[in-house]
DNA sequence: TTTATGAATTCTGTATTCGGATTTCGCAAG
DNA sequence: CTTGCGAAATCCGAATACAGAATTCATAAA
């Protein structure tokens, strides 16, 4: 048995609500946040608003200047090879411990297998429609889809707070440079080297 | 010139507080914390520790039990090995990070020298002493060095975070098995070996 | 035209209050 | 002894109210 979902509340819901518009870019980045205004867009005090800021200061979307107040996180190069470089390294050691689990626990492997083509397959229908959104939120799904394999929750913890600020861009590199087709040809390869056992 | 330190707000100065107070156990784990009596404990409202509660949810350094409140995140080994992986391989990609750093730019070897044998002494000192905590914040410095050298903000800030349950273990293991000595040994050899480029 | 000064505005952080949901406790019925 | 039910108490999320700091703006002086 699980315990039954309860209502989210509105401080998460306001999170939330902002965290996707900022990571979508419909909040431009170096918009100002006041309190007041966001509370009555979304119909609520400013109390749950305040929480939200508050937790998106620590993820680091929003940023504050001085006593000016919160502004959106600026997208510069520098901090996205940052986000890239760990997340990375989060990768690594999640297709290490998948690999691992492949190799000791019978059936993993063709556990794997199955979820695997399943999200590869689904992608792959995104990119034959060209739906450069959808290919992303594949894309998202199959790295997701190994942490949460890998047997330590931590990792798609940690890894999702990266991906929010690299969801900023991807889009648009997918869209514009087109390189979406190498990506999935690589996650094919990534998924036989582990079923393989790395 | 540097913006200049404005006061912490009472919602970090809550913050800061119950954190420090969860990571050296004087929080047993699993104690329910009432908001109620942490604001009239520490003299302010409710309101800056309902926000400090949010951040330490955020961190998992407390976990809510339905809807009975706020308690203590329990430590279990299986969350400190996943806490420790992901340390790891940050550690491993700052020390990368800081051997490319040596082999590019000049003079970077012998700065970083300077630094970690600065507290590789002060971390003998207290070893001489035989003062735990001494050791273990002096370990943790040794560390963040090597986090702030590696160029990558970010890994700083996320090491932090697996610190913060690292801690609440290695003060005992330092105390009761005495494996401090191996350590130590250890951060010669990774200085040593970072200086020359890796 | 530029600089100083002080009032008005704006916005945030904190306190207090309100409403609702849940748990606890006591007592009666099976 | 266990089960069922209702009142009281507890506690949290959210709304509202208040105070302080910073910015803006207008007016006066150089």
């Amino acid at each position: 048995m699980q315990p039954l979902a309860s209502v989210p509340s509105r401080s998460e819901q306001v999170y939330h609500v902002l965290r996707d518009s900022i990571c979508e870019c419909r909040l431009e980045p170096g918009t100002h946040l006041v309190q007041e205004d966001i509370a009555e867009k979304l119909g609520v005090s400013r109390q749950p608003v305040q929480q939200a800021m508050l937790l998106l200061k620590s993820d680091g979307l929003v940023v504050e200047q001085g006593k000016r107040g919160l502004y959106v996180a600026p997208i510069d190069r520098a901090g996205m090879r940052h986000h890239y470089q760990i997340r990375q390294v989060l990768d690594e050691l999640a297709a290490r411990l998948v690999a691992g689990r492949v190799t000791e626990e019978p059936g993993f492997g063709a556990h794997l297998r199955r979820e695997g083509t399943a999200i590869l397959e689904e992608g792959a229908r995104a990119r034959e429609r060209g739906d450069a959104a959808a290919m992303v939120r594949h894309d998202v799904a199959f790295h997701t889809m190994i942490y949460q394999l890998s047997g330590n929750p931590l990792i798609a913890a940690k890894a999702e707070s990266h991906w929010l600020f690299l969801r900023r861009v991807v889009i648009g590199i997918v869209t514009h440079v087109g390189r979406g087709h190498t990506a999935w040809v690589q996650h094919e390869g990534i998924l036989d080297a582990l079923v393989a056992g790395d």
